[in-house]
DNA sequence: CTGAAAGCGCTAACAT
DNA sequence: ATGTTAGCGCTTTCAG
């Protein structure tokens, strides 16, 4: 391996120089600097990451938890973040918590503060008391996907009007004239799709229907959940003409029911998600979706992360605990994309 | 921050001491011991990482190159992968080259051999040379879906028998009485999928039928690929009762095609593609193909990985490049999984 | 069984 | 403009 030394003492000069034209640091002669940069590539020298890491007292990654990888939305998400990453010189490092607070803890402690310079959250089922303990670690933390824009956190994080994405999707079926519409939350009562819903039963407020009453089914985040509550909901309310569903995998496991109760959709049944992921477009029939801005979200959290470890440590403490509140950065208005899995009820 | 010295002055030992009982090397008195445990759960103490790396001289982490997480298929990967590497506490480096060598030899040249101790190569279209490199540097390497068991690449690797999964999903086509069959490569001819559309035309042969002769057509590695190809090949050829795809999203794209030309499967199309990623199941009609071992084959790349990584330095770079060839290890076969979009033709 | 000491490769004052 | 020097936090001989 080549070391910074080695370097210096093959141009003539000592390591601290090389150090300095390596980080364009400090004054360097335009000869020496010269002869460096060519010693440096005689000897196919590379910095030594960790090294440096220790010295500078900063890691050059950064971490994201997730619950798992797998889930259809999260690389996209994990891709964004990347990008971003990589436009700064930083490395991704991915934590898959299994949905497991203990894990996800194990991660916090092993990595924060030393192996990774920040941690961003993706719905990880985390304790907030690890995340806040992590802060105190030196390793500052953003919650990549809030989902109340004006219910902060306490947590520096990236917010998506989830709420307002409820609407949309809401307000677009009525509009083609649904009146019977089933809704798939995807997570508990209390969960994070809480927003989602609420949206949703205020569009169907405002046209004047009790959206509180519309037929709702609490099911696990995933194209099964989706699946079930959809044959359940069907089966109980043969009346309904539409599904909203709070993300787009239980829409698409919506679908497949539809399908296997042989419903055509959206002749007999429209169908609606929340997010855009990939496999919106590709679904046959295409589902209709309100998009949420995922790069931007991705990118607006690195770049709050960044800030944050930029920040002078007893800033970035009192942005988590003082008395000025954690920063919330939110993103653009979801929107609604319109594909083939809405259609006005049959007549 | 707490350091192992601060931890050794609280325990009233050095901090040498401290670090063995911390990795459980040399001999340390019971007494002080509890004494050190007790100080280092007393001071949240967390050992830092990076200053290990560059006292042992070996990263915690290994990178995974992949042209793009978001490529349905390697998160399912990388899932594995990672849960491989936490099992042993090492932590996972996501890279993505966007399929662009330049990208990928920069992650090279940054990580390998200080940031992360080895790297794990999935279909990424990296240069070899860069690879070798990478061995050079330090970092052994693992090529983590060879697709020929008897045909090495020159660098150590999980192989799985991708010709054997052509064979098997031609040969189920064929036993259903299928005879008109059209193949999508998802890879251009000289590609990553040759050996697998290699297993298909045997399988023909062995049935005899020209498989060399059925309509075949190259695309990319993609849902879009497929239904672009599928939609071709059919138009072309509308006495095909079958399609055959080198990959499941190419195969899930010829399904959207065949729903989009109004032809519905299996009953007057039978499609059949290869690997068995999540949505294979999750498809309606869901689809038939040939299961690839993948988390078996990313244990085993871990395993091989860290394998190289404690050998002697010697003997990796022998590995790499000396008398002996570099490891495969190989897979347990693919097997068929037969679910709903093949069916005998219709007569 | 425990302590002392010498780095690992790099950075960041501070000198010169 | 460049060199000196003192660490960063940890591991690891080698003594005691």
């Amino acid at each position: 391996m080549t070391t910074l030394n080695e370097v210096a003492r093959h141009a003539g000069v000592t390591s601290a120089t090389v150090s300095n034209v390596l980080r364009n640091r400090g004054r360097v002669g335009e000869a020496t600097r010269q002869r460096v940069l060519d010693a440096i590539a005689a000897l196919g020298y590379r910095p030594h990451l960790p090294a440096r890491a220790l010295a500078e007292g900063r890691a050059p990654t950064i971490a994201l938890m997730v619950s798992s990888i797998a889930n259809p939305f999260y690389p996209e998400f994990a891709l964004a973040v990347e990008t971003a990453l990589r436009r700064s010189g930083q490395f991704l490092i991915i934590c898959n918590t299994d949905g497991d607070p203990q894990t996800g803890r194990a991660y916090l402690d092993q990595i924060a503060g030393s192996l990774s310079a920040g941690v961003l959250v993706m719905n990880a089922n985390l304790d907030f008391a690890d995340l806040h303990m992590t802060e105190l670690r030196g390793a500052p933390v953003v919650l990549c996907m809030w989902e109340r824009p004006l219910d902060p956190p306490g947590l520096p994080c990236v917010a998506v009007d989830f709420r307002l994405a409820g609407e949309l999707a809401a307000r677009h079926l009525l509009e083609l004239g649904h009146r019977k519409i089933g809704a798939i939350v995807g997570s508990k009562v209390s969960g994070i799709h809480a927003a989602r819903y609420d949206g949703f039963v205020a569009a169907m407020q405002a046209a004047g229907i009790d959206g509180a009453a519309a037929p709702v089914l609490y099911a696990p985040d995933t194209t099964q959940g989706g699946y079930a509550a959809a044959l359940e909901l069907l089966k109980k309310h043969p009346e309904l003409t539409a599904l909203y569903a709070t993300n787009d995998l239980p829409a698409l496991g919506a679908m497949q029911a539809a399908a296997d109760l042989g419903l055509e959709v959206p002749r007999q049944l429209s169908v609606v998600g929340i997010t855009d992921i990939q496999l919106a477009r590709e679904s046959r029939p295409a589902l209709t979706t309100v998009a949420v801005p995922t790069v931007e979200a991705a990118e607006l959290a690195v770049d709050l992360l960044r800030e944050l470890i930029d920040a002078p440590a007893s800033t970035a403490t009192a942005t988590g605990h003082g008395a000025n509140a954690p920063r919330v950065c939110v993103t653009s208005a979801p929107r609604l994309v319109v594909r083939a899995s809405t259609a006005p009820p049959r007549v």
